[in-house]
RNA sequence: CGGGGCGUAGCGCAGCCCGGUAGCGCGCCACGUUCGGGACGUGGAGGUCGUAGGUUCGAAUCCUGUCGCCCCGACCA
């Protein structure tokens, strides 16, 4: 990637694309807008996703499966939610192909095969689901109805990025449907702490917890939860949002239940979801100039062991004394990869490894076999140490529970040093500009001088935080009064 | 949809202005020397130059159309 780079470079965006395509996670696809996502990249979600799964059933959920396809009348049945995605709706309007009669070889769209009612790419579930929801809610006994699916979802954006904005995108989506507002509004919190804690836990990535702006919300949401991340250039990320959705998709799909006192009531909904662009922002938050940084506990691979020999017979003896560390730390449940590739120096395999944010390096050669050590680097600091073989077993787990934490208490420096207080509008486009990060303002709360404000600086409201603490203020550009400090921040 | 750029070997690119045997680097294959921080030598395989048409004795190169991609905007719960 080039030494003139540094992490937080201006062309940290080619720099973060180029970093994704060289680690080998993903490539563009000929397909307009859609990304491949390649074996190695794809471990990563799938640790997520397993991390994720096991979070979601603790808290009671289950996971089932959703049509691809929703029927147009069904889409546009929830008007907030159908106008949000609209402009960004794939849509299948015919089945069959046929030969085409001008040009042999090739296939035209059928018109006698032109669909009665179009169908919509799903943007999101929540129309197909709660279609389905009707049917099988009846009564408060078949509530709370607690669902999760793992899916892919269609968002014809203008311009695409690997990973964070891609017209095809892996995700999951939790729906949920409560015989109350107020544990609908609980289970969106969970949700959204589930995720903070899953950010924080695994992607040791620090995040603000927040509710967004009625500019900024989901459509068809009374209210949207988000967790915020800073990446190393200082930009915003969003990287999960839960929806208190109160009653607007049982209204728009008739979900009603008995009571048990037999009064007939609406049902209270919530969704949430993260997705791949998880993958973009674990990437964007850790890296260095040497490649990805992956924290412990989403690494596909732990610790790679890197032989050092001359002879085949060298790599004979070292390879037998790797059998056995591989098998203790295998044993103790990390994933262990021996690279004995003998086209490769142990130069380029460091270097190779480092790219793709293996968090442990363990080299031995013919030295180590004599004094009985292995040199042992890690990925976070580049810090080596030479310890005993028969150590090993022991320093590894918590040498990776260092890295995980130095990790995290990385980047929550870097996050709170970047986050600034500023009390005027010049402070604050200074700040924008020179600095970067969140910043935190009086807002005087309207549309109109949030939608000015980001026209102005490009900076929007991440969201207003919860755990903001009541301060009487004004308005960084209106003046007005104001009770609380939003996040402002430029944001991917 | 606007502004800019690019389609030539698996990848990255040169060649195009000024038409004349399709090249370089990396990677790949074989052999040898190397191997504790991105090795080297020798030999080898691999391309209808995005696509359609035109000009020409001859087109990667000139002309016209067309398709696609990338970057910057607009857009993006």
């Amino acid at each position: 990637m080039g030494k003139e780079l540094t992490a937080r470079s201006v062309d940290y965006s080619q720099w973060y694309i180029d970093l994704v395509k060289k680690a080998d996670l993903a490539e563009n696809s000929d397909v307009r807008g859609c990304m491949v996502i390649k074996p190695y990249g794809y471990s990563i979600w799938e640790k997520m996703q397993q991390a994720l799964d096991i979070m979601f059933k603790e808290t009671g959920h289950v996971n089932a499966y959703f049509p691809l396809f929703v029927p147009k009348s069904l889409f546009e049945a929830e008007e907030k939610n159908a106008e949000g995605f609209a402009k960004e709706c794939a849509i299948v309007t015919h089945y069959r192909l046929k030969a085409d009669p001008e040009k042999k070889g090739k296939l035209i769209v059928d018109p006698d095969s032109k669909l009665e009612e179009e169908l919509v790419v799903r943007p999101t579930s929540e129309a197909i689901i709660w279609s389905t929801y009707k049917k099988w809610i009846q009564s408060y006994r078949d509530l709370p109805l607690l669902i999760n699916q793992w899916a892919n979802v269609v968002r014809w954006e203008m311009r695409t990025r690997l990973f964070l904005r891609t017209a095809e995108f892996l995700w999951q989506e939790g729906h949920t449907a409560h015989a109350t507002s107020n544990e609908a509004v609980k289970e969106t919190e969970q949700m959204l702490d589930v995720y903070a804690e899953f950010a924080e836990t695994f992607m040791a990535m620090p995040v603000i917890k927040g509710k967004k702006s009625d500019g900024e919300k989901f459509p068809g949401a009374i209210d949207t939860y988000c967790i915020e991340a800073m990446m190393q250039d200082g930009k915003a990320l969003q990287v999960g949002t839960s929806h208190f959705l109160g009653q607007n998709f049982a209204k728009a799909f008739d979900v009603k239940f008995s009571t048990k006192e037999g009064k007939l009531e609406l049902v209270w909904g919530t969704s949430w979801g993260v997705s791949t662009r998880l993958i973009g922002g674990l990437i964007m938050a850790h890296s260095d100039d040497d490649g990805l940084v992956l924290p412990p506990k989403l690494a596909p691979v732990h610790i790679v062991i890197i032989p050092i020999f001359r002879s085949d017979e060298e790599l004979l003896n070292v390879s037998s004394k790797v059998d056995d560390i591989s098998a203790a730390l295998k044993a103790k449940g990390y994933s262990v990869k021996f690279d004995n590739r003998d086209n490769l120096k142990p130069g380029f395999k460091f270097a190779e490894w480092e790219l793709k944010g293996v968090p442990i390096r363990i080299a031995i050669g013919p030295r180590d076999l004599e004094n009985g050590t292995v040199e042992v680097a890690r990925r976070d600091t580049k810090e080596k140490q030479v310890i005993k073989m028969d150590d090993v077993a022991m320093a590894i787990p918590r040498l990776l529970d260092d890295i995980q934490s130095n990790i995290f208490q990385k980047a929550l420096k870097f996050k709170n040093d970047k986050t600034t207080k500023v009390d005027s509008y010049d402070d604050f486009k200074k700040v924008l500009d020179e600095k970067g990060g969140f910043v935190l303002a009086h807002w005087d709360g309207t549309a109109e001088t949030e939608s000015l404000i980001k026209e102005e600086t490009k900076a929007t409201i991440r969201c207003i935080p919860l755990d903001a603490p009541n301060e009487e203020g004004k308005c960084i550009y209106s003046g007005k009064q104001s009770t609380k400090r939003v996040v402002f921040a430029r944001a991917y």
